[in-house]
DNA sequence: GCGACTTTGTTCCTGCGTTCACAAGCGGTT
DNA sequence: AACCGCTTGTGAACGCAGGAACAAAGTCGC
């Protein structure tokens, strides 16, 4: 089973198969059957083209003068994305972020599943969110090892954010991400990612305050 | 006072600048008072010689052989960020993810402050959190206008999401940050900044079995 | 006072991502 | 059966970000 096509998918453009997939269920939910390619752009907000691009990159199945029929560039897309399959998730620190986090609904309907919760605060130990109970850290290995966790979700303070890093990498995970606002420095072959809140809103004050004063008074 | 220097900073170093900002402020809460390009660009885990260029933006004041002094360079790209005033935002959509939102207290230290939190739900209204009491979304117009709101941020389901944004843009807020698992499609002159948690696990996700299958068996 | 070392700021270059534009292909129609 | 309009897929050009290498500049040691 040759693969002729390129198996290197720019990580850009699965950040937005991520999207259309997100799209073409909701597409599907609504009845359609097929799309175009400027309709699933326009609703993915992007360009037309550029998407074409990404599709070209899994061997694309649309018909021409007609579209992409949902149902069945939704099933690629998923493959490709390995959204078929559950993946085990564990998230440590459930504090305000970590509660929202476990009981999002989002994530199961998109093929991850929490199979530990975890905090160091004694108090927290038991409490259950989204039918799951707060574990002490101490289990943590044990866990891992157990459910062949695949991603690590870390929610906790800044401090330890990194320690938390390192018993998770070497209890096995592989990938994280990360809601902590410090850049974590993982050991080779692990994939960190971080979402750094106040880096979101400090751009959009930045970008909003550019288009306020074009003229550019940094008064530096 | 003429601005010799281009004045257009790319949007990739924006997001980098809002990170050596966190990174110098930990050094200098540590004591350090000046850091080699080499050091910062450890901490916060980027390529030493990108970093300079991105503070060659904004006009560099290092001095050669020597480093940076982190006050005058976090001071610097505060000014530039326009991290040292603060910003008014209001927060729609008080469930738990809200919650944490408006709990973080990271916002306030980077000069973000909630001047307004809304919800749909009445049981919801009048619950106070992080000093703040939740008031209905009739109240929303009014309240943007009064405090001069600068960002809003949405956390609400997806299908209210993008009215929500409608209201917030003919209030007249202008950057909106959103973490409803929807595309927005603001009018013209907003900015939109979207954060898809989904979007963040499955493309770990397939980072991690691309690493697991490097033979590429896409098995389409 | 002078030389050597360190570190910045800049320039070049390579590669990637994005956009535009066009040829190929399929369905519907006459 | 042939034509026409519509849409996909791809090739090329453009712009941008990232990385490496080098010159300028300042400090420390002698």
């Amino acid at each position: 089973m040759i693969q002729p096509r390129p198996r290197t998918i720019p990580e850009a453009t699965v950040a937005r198969l991520a999207v259309y997939l997100r799209v073409l269920t909701s597409f599907a939910d609504g009845g359609r059957t097929t799309v175009s390619s400027g309709e699933l752009a326009s609703a993915a907000g992007v360009n037309p083209a550029g998407l074409r691009k990404d599709l070209s990159h899994l061997g694309s199945c649309g018909v021409r003068g007609v579209g992409y029929e949902v149902r069945a560039l939704r099933e690629r897309i998923a493959r490709v994305l390995g959204a078929e399959r559950s993946r085990a998730c564990v998230l440590v620190g459930i504090g305000n972020l970590g509660t929202a986090l476990a009981d999002y609904a989002g994530f199961g309907s998109r093929g991850f599943r929490f199979t530990g919760l975890f905090d160091a605060a004694p108090e927290r130990i038991g409490q259950r969110i989204g039918g799951l109970a707060v574990q002490p850290m101490a289990e943590l290995e044990e866990t891992v090892a157990g459910t062949a966790v695949a991603i690590g979700v870390i929610a906790t303070p800044a401090e330890v954010a990194q320690q938390v890093c390192d018993r998770l990498c070497a209890a096995g995970v592989r990938s994280i991400l990360n809601f902590a606002p410090v850049t974590l420095t993982p050991p080779p072959g692990v994939d960190v990612r971080q979402v750094d809140l106040s880096v979101e809103l400090q751009v959009l004050a930045f970008l909003g305050q550019q288009r306020a004063v074009p003229a550019g008074e940094v008064s530096a």
